[in-house]
DNA sequence: ATGCTGCAATGAATCGTTTCATAGCTAGCT
DNA sequence: AGCTAGCTATGAAACGATTCATTGCAGCAT
């Protein structure tokens, strides 16, 4: 036999199959001997409940989807940590898709989704996936956007208000004392980039005598960081910014390698330096980062909220759209 | 109504539910018409498929489980890439659970994974499982272990080669005429660490004239790196290595960072440097390192084989160990 | 003795799919 | 015409847990 059902552990314990589940489900119902009676046979047979058979029966399963843009990323794996969390709170488990940027591989777990009929699906969509929502909807499978506000406003959203971010990198470093900051980062068609660098400038603005000057570069990574930094580096003196703030911390990383090649600038005497996101690096770069940290777990676990609101709630529901701020983490290289 | 069913689709297309499921699953036991009928009313009705239902009838899931002891761990999330991989290819979906290194969660993520009946479980185990795992075969349900060995040998596992790597990485500096090398690494209680230092002490013994010398460090951090790296610089140059081991990338960027502080030895020329596990942010360290590179999804891949080959063999199956030899990435740290 | 109340336990029905023995039908052969 | 072979399509049974209307029974009041 490769499994016992309720119906032998029944037969065991001599009661019959509605009171092993009553043990099961409703042990208040059920008299202390019987309960006794059925426990033992549920030990002596190595009973396991079958959640295939709970599921069918209850119309419904107990776990929900996240479909994420890349499970490598630490954003996303405490994004789903936090959502896991909140769930497992809930006696619910999450199912975690990598869509890795795949239009096909997201579509094929939301057909996996739909085929167990989960509770409800979190989502950090690569394309165009509102018609698709609109069908899960219909089959009354709500949807939370992570990550990336949706055009429409129909369907709930959380994410990190990376405007607010860009202004507190840059008020950080103009309360310093710094006037000639620099934004290295890019390309500028990412939202996320180009939200943080409206941020940097709004702060700038309010400062009467600050200035900021844009340096692109072609990508988020420790490589045009570092191309950056060493062509600040070459600078005569008097023509360096006193502060840069990155769009990313691997930028950040790039940056401050490219400063202190051969005894260069000194971080952050000469040059204070501030990144984003607050990857773990950060605090172990020769120089520890100065970082904004986005919530990420508290973005999963906010998620997952908003999505059990939405499947209780029978109709008449209101999309709501969340917005978190960052927070500013100090370290030393604007510290001195 | 919130789902239609076999039956509703059934009665639309006027056939028997019988025909319905011929058509999903043996399209060519029916005729072409009432294909077509029965298609468009799936169309119209919208109708998905019930995964608890189909499970309950097949006794089985389609999934197998996965857990891991870092999701946030590159080398995880390659390794389940990997296994994901070879599942798609199967028609089998990977339930993905972080234990992050807590024997409690495992355990949960087991008991589930028990729950759901799924074909298999990939496992690196956490405590002492053996027992757990024991009841999961028992039941049908097989395990495979991944980067760590059983001691009782009567689960396959499928783990890296340390050993092995340990002797490529010292052998690598040899061969550019190294022969002053040093093993920076620690806590030696870690069995990945001792088997790296045994492996390079092999190498080392087979050249005459080479000597190894140990520098053990609290653990395997950039920061415990940085501290290395800055008393070997602050040595009299004679009594320097003229190559370093470290027995992983992130000590390796740390020990880059402590000897090249205000402009000081110079890595390769002075000292050549390898890693290990080729992190991504080996590559993109001031000067890139060359590591030894683990076959992440190559394990994931062949733990599902393994897995698979053991769900399919009836009984009397043989445990299977496999152990992969690492890869040697050479980079700028060990050329010239 | 009778009726009533309330607690325990029962077991048939149900969820949605797949399977399989069976029935209906056509075509081909004798 | 009678028979068989070969297709299609049918529909009831099965998977395992849960639910709920029902039964059985003890205790209590009349």
């Amino acid at each position: 036999m490769v499994s016992a059902s309720v119906k032998d552990v029944a037969a065991l314990a001599g009661v019959s199959v509605g009171t092993v589940s009553n043990v099961l489900n409703r042990p208040e119902k059920v008299s202390a001997e019987v309960t006794g009676r059925v426990q033992s046979a549920i030990d002596k047979l190595g009973f396991v409940r079958n959640d295939a058979a709970r599921q069918l029966r209850a119309g419904m399963s107990h776990s929900i989807g996240l479909v994420v843009l890349d499970a490598a990323n630490p954003f996303f794996s405490d994004l789903a940590r936090g959502a896991e969390d909140r769930a497992t709170a809930e006696n619910l488990t999450v199912l975690v898709g990598n869509s890795n940027e795949d239009e096909g591989r997201e579509s094929a777990y939301l057909d996996l989704f739909e085929q167990q009929r989960v509770r409800g699906v979190l989502l950090s969509p690569v394309g165009n996936v509102v018609p698709r929502l609109e069908q899960l909807r219909r089959r009354g499978i709500p949807t939370v956007l992570v990550d990336r506000q949706t055009e429409n406003m129909s369907f709930s959203s959380v994410a990190v208000d990376d405007l607010a971010g860009g202004e507190m990198a840059a008020a950080h470093l103009l309360s310093l004392g710094r006037r000639r900051i620099a934004f290295v980062g890019g390309p500028a068609s990412i939202r996320q980039v180009a939200d943080r660098l409206a941020g940097a400038q709004k702060a700038i603005d309010a400062v009467a005598g600050a200035t900021l000057e844009v340096i692109a570069t072609e990508s988020l990574t420790v490589l045009s960081g570092r191309s950056a930094g060493e062509s600040i580096r070459s600078r005569p003196e008097a023509e360096r910014p006193d502060a840069i703030f990155a769009a990313n911390d691997l930028l950040a990383i790039g940056v401050l390698q490219g400063l202190m090649l051969m005894g260069g600038v000194n971080v952050p005497k000469e040059i204070a330096l501030i990144g984003y996101d607050d990857i773990e690096f950060a605090a172990a770069a020769v120089v520890p980062l100065s970082s904004i940290r986005q919530p990420s777990a508290l973005i999963g676990s906010t998620a997952l909220e908003l999505l059990l609101r939405e499947a209780a709630s029978e109709d008449g529901f209101e999309p709501t759209q969340v917005i978190f701020p960052p927070e500013l983490i100090v370290r030393a290289s604007t510290q001195g």
